[in-house]
DNA sequence: ACCGCCGGGTGCC
DNA sequence: ACCGCCGGGTGCC
């Protein structure tokens, strides 16, 4: 028999995924530096089974039925016996404890982390005192001896299956023996990792059967919906009005049964009214999810709407926003009486919201939409819960969260809480998802393109936000979802995709309705535009790269032999450092920075000056690094001792609320007083954009392009995309001389300004801005620039996916011409370094997953590294 | 608990 | 009998 580690595709390589996400360099870095997680096959093997006693059944009310699952949790607090360990049912009710003698073993290993206990109850489920129960050890290959003897000098054995369960147990599948704590060693032939890979592809790829009805919208929206959107809102208004039990429930004689767990309750188990609607980008989710709030109050009738003759006001500035006149009408809320609906997204699309509603509610009705946002948000239950809608973001909710005395919208009773972007909860350790679980709500959305980022573990918060039970508690998704699915698992993938498709609607831009496709998008063409640097540029350019390959000269050594990871984290951000100046040089001599040479961090004081290069580096890599916790724009950026960078409040915030406080990127401990702040673009070498201005070759290339593009035809509209937003600075200068009307958005920019930029640009008056300076990742997706036809590429960036979600932003629903992207890439340079690493990231995505053990993981990145050495 | 264990009652065959 | 045996009281951690 082969061990567990060998073979088992694991959930490493889902992650891998990763390398055409969306990744930020700081994230990057401390991926090198974890540990991929704790739920790798080789981490998680069987170490053994035992039966075990449950005693002190009569002096709890939890109970379990034949094969159920059960948890055992450990209560070191108990005044009889600092061993103890409770064992609970499903839904946490005690049902006992373990028998002493073996509880003492069972202590030592759970309190060390030598493994992870699973229980399950094989018989005895309607005894008095005690029943039997089935344990099974689960902990990394290096812990197998260390519990094993634990469990032996207490005068127990640890075996590697239960003998004569099987006798009334027939399943034969590996959940029924998992339901009874058995080997899974046992199982079927596990799923090979193409058929993993395929299987997860697929898994939210809905055949669309039941779900193609289509429902008219109220008569207060004005737009007329396509048909996939109102399929969506007949499929959305069913799962809300739903009585259905949730999945994986059964009525059975009075009871309500779980199939997964055995367990049962007397009471129905709370019905999950919502779901993900997962559909791709620029399928209308938001329009859908505007007509669901017009068109499903309670008992399936639209929401009540006072007409007006008035015309709206509309006024963006007032953060109370009413549409309308402001009357609620008392009538028609039957059942709870819950009126308003609060939608959570990310800043960069709060605008996008306004829009949309302003665009497709009819302009005589009353719908009150108030905008919970600013310093000036008015901190009432009741007047949030008297609105139709409640906008806000996940930085407010989480803020307002985090002063636990008055977060007024934890108070409020929601009719329904519709999570846009949704993705962006996928951490459980972040404040802000913490937060949206705390919203008491009847009705629970989530609107993603990307509902699983790149593992299972994504997925868990989404069930847990939509209150699935019993996958809402950490213990049982990973017994009866991940474990068994990153193990190969067949059963285990059915049970994850009946779960998945019972709850999402998920569309693609390539699936189609009734033969034709959903919508059909004008072309997008791709031009590499070379460029040939200036003999002064290219004389400028050597000199970098020679000093750039001395220093890395000096640690290649290290690296190629075998690395530790500290030195490895440090060289590759320096790396990193060397070829932004490269990058930059391609673009515009004046980009470039002083480069204060990194060596060994001893005295503080160098280590000060080592972290605010790093923090000056990822926030001048133009790439609008995320605060990891709030997953938006860093704002008062500060970085750690172990080198991640979040947002000063942020951080600080994490840092009060936990005694031992450890970075949420790598578990490192961390200290308010050991936060080292950005100390500003003073240090910067200016950019002269003055009376010095000087021209490069890139930023000619780009002039000739748009001077061309005028004179064929004026109101043609540019996208103009940077890494570096001082390039921006630069290219405004001849853009200006020119005589070019131009917008600009960044990720610096406050909200306000933000969607002013996006509305003058998308505004086809004559004389409005016919090109908008983007820095690439500004605002992240939903962003509506379809005025635009034309995207000048800049600057090529690590990852691919990041120019493709851009050019997204102007080739998407409501595009008329076709869109051509210009990519400028400099010959003979790093950025061709680049596009080649770009492209084998592509075909690792599309053929992907060659790549099975983390070991291969890390020496992936390795290879990357190297090729990015190769300057 | 139709057990094990404890401790009091008891004591030839 | 400083034992064995009996049978009642009792019972998680």
């Amino acid at each position: 028999m082969t061990s567990n580690s060998c073979c088992h595709p694991s959930s490493a390589f889902i992650d891998f995924l990763d390398v055409g996400g969306t990744m930020t360099i700081s994230q990057e870095i401390a991926n090198l530096t974890e540990d991929s997680g704790q739920d790798l096959p080789e981490e998680n093997v069987q170490i053994g089974s035992i039966q075990g006693t449950v005693v002190g059944l009569r002096y709890y009310t939890g109970t379990v039925n034949r094969g159920e699952m059960v948890s055992l949790v450990r209560q070191p607090q108990n005044p009889y016996d600092r061993n103890a360990v409770m064992v609970a049912n499903v839904y946490g009710s005690q049902v006992g404890h373990i028998k002493k003698e073996l509880a003492a073993p069972m202590a030592y290993i759970m309190d060390n982390n030598l493994a992870r206990v699973e229980g399950v109850v094989p018989y005895g489920e309607t005894n008095k005192f005690s029943m039997p129960v089935n344990l099974t050890f689960w902990g990394k290959e290096e812990n197998r001896d260390a519990v094993h003897n634990q469990i032996r000098r207490h005068g127990f054995k640890l075996g590697t299956e239960f003998k004569g369960s099987l006798i009334w147990y027939t399943t034969q599948t590996s959940l029924g023996r998992d339901l009874l704590g058995l080997s899974s060693k046992m199982s079927a032939i596990p799923l090979t990792v193409e058929e993993l890979k395929n299987a997860f592809d697929k898994l939210f790829d809905d055949l669309m059967e039941d779900k193609t009805r289509e429902m008219e919208p109220a008569e207060a929206v004005c737009t007329s919906l396509l048909p996939h959107q109102k399929q969506a809102l007949s499929w959305m208004t069913s799962r809300e009005n739903s009585n259905d039990l949730p999945p994986f429930w059964e009525e059975k004689s009075g009871l309500y049964f779980n199939v997964l767990t055995n367990f049962a309750v007397k009471e129905r188990p709370e019905k999950v009214l919502g779901g993900i609607l997962a559909d791709d980008m620029g399928l209308g989710k938001t329009l859908t999810t505007i007509a669901l709030i017009v068109s499903n109050f309670h008992n399936g009738k639209p929401l009540p709407l006072e007409q007006s003759v008035r015309s709206r006001k509309f006024d963006r500035n007032p953060s109370l926003w009413v549409v309308g006149t402001g009357k609620v009408p008392s009538g028609g809320s039957g059942g709870s009486g819950a009126r308003a609906t609060l939608i959570v997204c990310p800043l960069s699309v709060l605008s996008n919201w306004l829009d949309q509603f302003e665009q497709h509610i009819r302009a005589d009705v009353t719908l009150k939409v108030y905008l919970y946002y600013g310093a000036e948000r008015i901190r009432s239950v009741k007047l949030l819960s008297e609105q139709d809608v409640v906008l806000t973001t996940y930085n407010v909710l989480s803020s307002d969260f985090g002063n636990k005395a008055n977060s007024p919208l934890h108070k409020v009773n929601w009719l329904r809480v519709v999570l846009d972007e949704g993705h962006v909860i996928r951490n459980p350790n972040a404040l802000q998802s913490k937060a949206v679980l705390e919203l008491q709500s009847e009705r629970r959305w989530i609107l993603s393109g990307t509902p699983i980022q790149n593992s299972l573990k994504d997925l868990y918060m989404l069930m847990s936000f939509l209150k699935l039970k019993p996958f809402d508690v950490k213990e049982w998704w990973s017994r009866i979802i991940q474990r068994p699915v990153t193990m190969g698992d067949r059963v285990g993938l059915k049970n994850l995709q009946v779960l998945v498709k019972g709850i999402t609607l998920r569309r693609t831009k390539n699936s189609k309705v009734a033969g034709r496709m959903l919508v059909q998008l004008p072309e997008r063409r791709v031009f590499v535009q070379h460029v040939t640097l200036s003999e002064d540029e290219r004389e400028e350019y050597e000199q970098v790269r020679k000093e750039g390959r001395k220093v890395i000269g000096r640690w290649k050594q290290c690296i190629y032999s075998y690395f530790e990871e500290g030195t490895i984290m440090t060289n590759y951000a320096d790396v990193l450092a060397i070829l932004v100046r490269l990058r930059q040089y391609c673009c515009h001599p004046g980009l470039v920075g002083k480069y204060t040479g990194a060596d060994d961090p001893g005295t503080p004081s160098e280590l000060r000056e080592r972290l605010i290069n790093k923090i000056t580096l990822v926030l001048n890599s133009g790439s609008d690094e995320e605060c990891a916790i709030c997953l938006d724009s860093l704002r008062q950026p500060v970085i750690t001792y172990c080198a991640h960078v979040y947002c000063r409040p942020c951080i600080c915030e994490v840092i009060r609320s936990e005694k031992q406080a450890r970075c949420p990127l790598c578990r490192a401990q961390i200290k308010t007083k050991e936060l080292v702040e950005y100390p500003g673009e003073e240090m910067q070498a200016g950019a002269a954009t003055g009376e010095n201005w000087r021209s490069s070759s890139k930023v000619d290339a780009l002039m000739s392009n748009l001077l061309k593009l005028r004179n064929e035809d004026p109101t043609v509209k540019s996208l103009v995309v940077s890494q570096f937003t001082r390039f921006m600075d630069l290219i405004e200068v001849p853009l200006r001389e020119y005589g070019f009307s131009f917008t600009r958005l960044d990720g610096s920019m406050a909200q306000k300004t933000r969607a002013k930029a996006i509305q003058d640009f998308q505004d086809s008056s004559p004389g409005s801005p016919t090109i908008m300076l983007l820095s690439l990742k500004a605002g992240g997706v939903g962003i509506n620039l379809t005025a635009a036809s034309h995207v000048f590429m800049m600057d090529p960036a690590w990852n691919p996916a990041a120019e493709d979600q851009c050019v997204d932003r102007c080739h998407r629903l409501g595009q008329s011409r076709d869109v051509v992207i210009t990519k400028f890439i400099v010959k003979d340079s790093v950025e061709e370094n680049m596009v080649k690493i770009q492209k084998k990231k592509q075909e690792l995505v599309d053929k992907a997953f060659g790549v099975k053990k983390p070991q291969d993981l890390k020496q992936a990145r390795m290879e990357e590294i190297r090729a990015l050495m190769e300057i």
